[in-house]
DNA sequence: TTTACTATTGCAAATCATTCGCAATTGTGA
DNA sequence: TCACAATTGCGAATGATTTGCAATAGTAAA
């Protein structure tokens, strides 16, 4: 916590209490969240500014973003990982990342956003 | 194409003029395209159908689907593969997948999503 | 062919996630 | 404690996606 919050200050950024709420829900959270979930956690911030503060994150690349039924889900970036989610239920579980980089001729900076889908064994019966 | 319109039947789906275009576009279309672009191409064609359409082939496996930008991009389920795209200008290259599953405990009939991001040469001079 | 039935479509309205403008508020450094 | 710029909250706007419903178009059987 301590740690993110100077890296942000160094950076000239504010520690604002939107900024902090919002981290701290991340970082107590094992599963990739929605701009839904957190704000439901915390009232006391705006939507929108649970948004900005989510792009901030992303553009200091402090989150990793998953995409699940056409929203986005959150997670700080913290050893590389993906999530599996129940396509019923949306159960998740954390996966580790093994996909490696490979060069591309004519792209840098590269990246991937990875999300796993399955129908998990409670949905199964 | 003939192929998959035979699937389509066989498993009892009206071959409609709607199925039918928006399959033709992907058949010709090696770039994952949003619900927009294709609906540019077939203005005869509902962009609400169009939507029906490509969820039909999602449910079916036809097409797997990327995220870019807060919209879903489709593609036929060819030969697996990936699509890497610049953040900046949205110029795409296809990326044989490479990925391998695992097998999950509590997990079946598990799918991957994955899209690259990245910076073309173009963007980064 | 023609008929009849149901799936599918087009259209317009609704929904939902996300962004934006702007005035009010709040960190921060002096 | 003050002053200023960054950030927030709010409400309205945007854009993608879904939905209800009456009209239309495949399809299978006569």
């Amino acid at each position: 916590m301590k740690d993110i919050l100077e890296q942000l200050k160094n950076k000239g950024y504010k520690l604002t209490q939107p900024r902090e709420k919002v981290l701290g829900i991340l970082l107590h959270n094992h599963t990739a969240l929605s701009v839904q979930d957190i704000h439901k956690k915390i009232d006391s911030v705006d939507k929108a500014s649970v948004y900005r503060v989510l792009n901030l994150f992303e553009e200091l690349g402090l989150v990793n973003i998953e995409n699940f039924n056409n929203e986005k889900l959150y997670c700080l970036t913290r050893d590389p990982h993906h999530h599996i989610i129940c396509k019923k239920c949306g159960y998740s579980e954390e996966v580790p990342c093994t996909y490696e980089h490979h060069d591309f001729n004519n792209f840098d900076n590269v990246q991937h956003q990875m999300t796993l889908t399955g129908v998990c064994n409670n949905c199964n019966k």
